[in-house]
DNA sequence: GCATATATGTCAATATTGCTGACGTATTTT
DNA sequence: AAAATACGTCAGCAATATTGACATATATGC
């Protein structure tokens, strides 16, 4: 991933080369262009809370854990690690931090007790919301700038990239 | 960063709430699918090129490096780290490998000799060209499911999103 | 020429976030 | 009773980033 050049291409004449995907062609100036954007607005969007999670000693993938959590109050753990797409050993320590911390709450399910059920404590839903909030003005700053049109397109292309299963979670449509 | 929740956001009553920023309305429920669509899309575009970069034991950090001077020929190390938002040392480690396998050369300006201008071996160039594809294959699908209006809104957005410095590094409009 | 600023490199220590493998334990299902 | 499931944990490792401190080469201003 990554990527994103950066300005004067210079070098080569520039001329309008195109690659073939499912009969369409797309401009391979427009694709780099969008990759870089890729890579430029998500370093942005990322960089958006992370003052606020490091004043609690917290990083990324805290800031995931409560998201995930506080968007499914009850998740198991293997639900919760179905989406983020790490390991039991990764998310373990993570989980710990918070929940010796008092941002995360675990109980045993009433029926299956082997399942453990995932829920936000008071402080950490108030993390949560603020967090959330400051994104979301983040991202709706970029859409008013561009307008709701463009924010259609934005939100479809982006459906369009991830993968059916992630799809699944998202939007519920 | 992170973000997207999952699925039954369920629990309330999805009263559409809004967020007013600069004098447009969106839909809170929209702003956090966007969030989540944005988090998934990267994680998977992200994907896209790992298995290539690991069969020579690099690592995004080294995609990134790779990329950004083949679009930059004689970039120096500053402006190198001012585009990565990384610390000279970070860079160093990297940079130093990509050296060592012979993927960048470095040769001192010719008029200003504390600067070191880096470029792509042919090597370098190959991969880069191929990673690149691949990645841009990705995004090209997913414009094309999408549409060209998407397309373009996708691009619309995201310029939006990202700060004044890095979008004079994009696309060069 | 001298002082200072710039561009770069490097050493050491640390943090975050991920990984694999190997076990252990509780609980449910068969 | 046996097997499968859900979870936790210990130990080690790797990639990517951080900060601070210091060194060197070169350029620029006076």
């Amino acid at each position: 991933m990554e990527l994103a050049g950066a300005a004067k291409s210079a070098k080569d004449p520039d001329q309008p080369v195109s690659i073939e995907e499912d009969g369409a062609d797309f401009d391979e100036a427009a694709l780099r262009r969008a990759m870089e954007l890729l890579f430029f607005a998500y370093r942005d969007f990322t960089g958006e809370a992370d003052a606020l999670l490091a004043r609690y000693g917290f990083g990324r993938a805290h800031h995931r854990v409560i998201y995930f959590v506080g968007r499914n109050p009850g998740i198991t753990v293997s639900e919760l690690l179905a989406i983020l797409g790490i390991t039991k050993q990764s998310l373990s320590r993570v989980l710990g931090q918070l929940m010796d911390g008092g941002f995360i709450d675990r109980r045993p399910d009433a029926q299956d007790r082997r399942l453990r059920r995932l829920h936000l404590t008071p402080e950490a839903a108030a993390l949560e919301r603020t967090l959330t909030e400051r994104q979301s003005r983040f991202i709706a700053a970029a859409c008013f700038k561009a307008g709701p049109s463009a924010a259609a397109g934005f939100e479809a292309v982006l459906r369009a990239m991830i993968n059916p299963d992630d799809r699944r979670r998202v939007g519920c449509e």
